[in-house]
RNA sequence: GCGCGUUUAGCUCAGUGGUAGAGCGUCACAUUGACAUUGUGAAGGCCGGAGGUUCGAUACCUCCAACGCGCACCA
């Protein structure tokens, strides 16, 4: 019996005859889902509980590396906390990514000459939903082939019934509190995505441009868009300069202008750098937020310049029509034949805002929007986050505030602390309606001059619902409470919120923990989860962030036919410290899978060895030594993993293993085995199957499916799978034998 | 502009107040003995630069440089 078990050690290890299999042994028994583990006895009834929700991986096509690493991270912590009896419960589930997955979409179909407004709405969707559907069963297995012990039975989806209940839940009860509002400001439009984005999406980029200085009335004005000036009647200097000091505020003068003359008005307002070009300018309320700001202060009005394609109003004369890239040299050319033109700096550098999806330069239009509102003050019936009583008033920017500065939630590194500070700092009121199709719609509908919002449509005819969608970070910031089947009272919320851990890149702090934060603050008191672990990305081996356009990405799935899953995820742990770029390279995998053989021999090694071995004997010193020291590794690598350094752990378990296990006890008890007396023989039987059973449980979750395939061989009376075998705690020499 | 991070062997990275480590790569040798997906050994580093604290700094402090990142932004 032990023999023919045995007999697969006699070829190097293969993942692909195990992993597949153990997988599915995994998942059909229940393994993964901490009911079933309490139902079969694997966890004890009051268990505690540790939870953690998988990052939703947007349905826009397949898993790459970065989602590879984040991945084998969550694994190792679950399948540790899962060995050390917790109740665990790792939920997974896809994001709809409206405007990704949308603007995705849209992408192919074009390549078939097809837009969007052809297919018309529901049709559009229903393309949509199916490439979301396709992109899903892709992600889903890629999950599985990582060897992710998530619960399948509870699966989520951003845009599934449940978590539209939840979405339309929260945002009607923000809304009764007017933290959810609809106003008319300035916003950003990406003109090629045909629709409002947030503060967050934008992406600034350097860029060298032309500034242009003109003669306005008596002044010189500067600015780098002269195509926005046409209706520009106000002409701001700083109330302190004082080489405009015989200009008061309010005063009116005739000009001459881009169109003929007009009338321009004088305002003072302290926002002006008199440093900065003349020291005066002219704005443009309509499309720049500096100037709708300084048009709001003093009650200025504000004219609509250029349209939501960019191209350029009636109010332009001339140039109406024009498409605003054109129309700047065009203008300046008349200002110039005007005799207004002053002069051209060439190496004017500025940041040009984009769009994070798009890449249009973004076009700020004032538009009626909705509105999370961060600064305004509410109550807050009840509270758990530490300085913010119950009943007491506060704003959701204190909310996110005082959940880490309480230390509710502590961040892992701990310097992005700092950076998630200053953001909050900085932020201003949501904006959260897209004139986008895919996505949660708007749950307000509109009956002339009436208004409805709620969880389901009103009744009644005549009602219409808003035709814009949510931003998709709104139901994003519910995840860790609407996949528990909020807003229904069950039993997975009040076991499992908050959860322990989220981990995720630090590339998403903002979009997603912070308003994770924000929403579990004001919807349930709570902070979403105790600790944040930050990855690093994943890049190439030159440091390069993997993308389609430099065609330098690595997938996973080939790396894991080539190489086996626990490679590849001891790949992506070594040397990944939280907060930090991970650079890999094929060689680091293949290395690895070295080191899965290795462990495969070691395995021949000691089964051939301690097959005759007694269940106990007493240990020689030297043995006992041996124990200890394999002890202090438990302690050890116990602590580096409750601490997050899965890197210090993994690299600890490596050495030990092949440094000192194989080259050195190994070698060490060949003689002992060949000559040694019997009870030094015994003794070393003994120690040396204590020793492996350890290290199969220490890698366990670092590399399930070698640790498991060699576990199901070793004969020990009564065994359970590894994966829910009791984690080392310590075997003292003298505890053997008492 | 403000802030953060990084800079250690060819590459990727650990690390410590006492003049440096790992993996991969390279080279040499060994060996069918758990494992050739092996073993042993070697070559290879003024630990980014300058100054300071110290008996002593790669490690602590200051400044500088390069690279990367975040935020803000002046028309």
């Amino acid at each position: 019996m032990a023999d023919t078990r045995r007999e697969k050690f006699n070829t190097p290890y293969d993942p692909k005859k195990v992993e597949e299999a153990l997988y599915k042994r995994w998942e059909e028994g229940g393994f993964f889902n901490p009911d079933v583990l309490v139902q079969k006895g694997f966890t004890a009834p009051d268990a505690e509980s540790f939870s953690i929700v998988l990052p939703p991986p947007n349905v826009t096509g397949t898993l790459h590396l970065g989602h590879a690493a984040m991945l084998a991270v969550e694994d190792i912590l679950v399948r540790f906390e899962r060995m050390r009896g917790k109740r665990t419960l790792w939920i997974p589930g896809t994001d709809h990514a409206a405007i990704a997955t949308q603007s995705k979409v849209e992408k192919i179909i074009e390549k078939e000459g097809v837009r969007r407004n052809d297919l018309g709405r529901d049709a559009f969707l229903a393309r949509v939903n199916q490439f979301a559907q396709e992109s899903h069963d892709t992600i889903v297995n890629q999950v599985r082939r990582m060897g992710s012990s998530v619960d399948w039975s509870r699966e989520a989806y951003t845009l599934d019934a449940p978590r539209m209940t939840a979405v339309y839940t929260a945002f009607k009860s923000m809304y009764d509190v007017g933290l959810i509002f609809q106003g008319k400001r300035l916003v950003n439009w990406d003109p090629k995505g045909q629709t409002v984005i947030s503060d967050d999406e934008i992406v600034y980029k350097e860029e060298k441009t032309k500034f242009y200085y003109f003669k306005y009335g008596p002044f010189t004005i500067g600015t780098a868009r002269p195509e926005t000036k046409f209706a520009d009647t106000y002409v701001v200097m700083h109330p302190d300069d004082a080489r405009y000091k015989e200009y008061v505020h309010g005063q009116t003068l005739e000009i001459e202008w881009i169109n003929g003359p007009m009338t321009a008005t004088i305002i003072k307002d302290a926002a002006v750098n008199p440093e900065f070009g003349t020291g005066i300018m002219t704005i443009t309320p309509w499309h720049s937020a500096v100037d709708f700001d300084m048009a709001e202060r003093h009650d200025l009005h504000g004219e609509q310049i250029i349209d939501l394609y960019g191209k350029l109003l009636p109010v332009a004369g001339e140039f109406a029509g024009m498409k605003i890239k054109d129309a700047r040299d065009t203008i300046v050319e008349k200002l110039d034949a005007k005799g207004l033109l002053v002069e051209i700096d060439e190496n004017y550098m500025h940041n040009v805002a984009t769009a994070e999806r798009t890449g249009a330069v973004i076009e700020p239009q004032v538009m009626k929007q909705w509105f999370v509102a961060v600064n305004k003050e509410f109550v807050i019936p009840h509270s758990e986050i530490p300085g913010i009583a119950s009943g007491s008033k506060t704003t959701l920017k204190e909310i996110m505030r005082t959940a880490v500065t309480s230390g509710a939630i502590k961040i892992v590194p701990e310097r992005f602390e700092k950076i998630y500070f200053h953001w909050i700092d900085n932020l201003r009121d949501w904006c959260i309606s897209r004139q986008i199709w895919f996505g949660h719609r708007i749950p307000v509908w509109y009956r002339g001059n009436e208004l409805y919002c709620g969880v389901t449509a009103p009744e009644g005819d005549g009602w219409e619902q808003d035709p814009d969608t949510l931003d998709t970070w709104f139901s994003s910031g519910l995840w860790t409470f609407s996949t528990l089947g909020w807003p229904e009272k069950t039993n997975d919320f009040a076991t499992y919120h908050p959860t322990a851990l989220l981990e995720t890149g630090y590339d998403i702090l903002f979009f997603w923990v912070a308003r994770m934060i924000l929403m579990s603050g004001f919807h349930l008191g709570t902070v979403p989860f105790k600790n944040v672990y930050l990855h690093g990305l994943v890049r190439d081996e030159k440091g390069r962030k993997m993308s389609k356009s430099l065609g330098n990405i690595i997938d996973p799935i080939d790396m894991i036919e080539k190489y086996g899953t626990d490679a590849v995820r001891l790949a992506l742990i070594m040397g990944a410290a939280p907060g930090n770029d991970v650079k890999l390279s094929e060689d680091r995998i293949r290395g690895y899978k070295h080191f899965a053989n290795k462990l495969w021999n070691i395995a021949r090694f000691v089964l051939e060895n301690t097959a005759d071995a007694p269940a106990d004997a007493p240990l020689t010193d030297e043995d006992k030594k041996l124990s200890d020291e394999c002890t202090a590794l438990i302690t050890d690598v116990t602590a580096d993993i409750e601490q997050f350094q899965l890197y210090i752990a993994a690299e600890k378990l490596y050495h030990y293993v092949w440094d000192r296990f194989a080259s050195e006890i190994i070698e060490q008890s060949k003689p002992i085995f060949r000559e040694g007396d019997a009870d030094s023989k015994r003794s070393r039987q003994v120690v040396m199957r204590q020793i492996f059973i350890d290290s199969l449980k220490l890698l366990h979750p670092f590399m399930p499916f070698v640790t498991e395939e060699i576990y199901d061989a070793v004969p020990i009376p009564d065994k359970k799978p590894l994966i829910v075998e009791q984690w080392p705690a310590r075997h003292m020499p003298n505890t053997l034998f008492p």
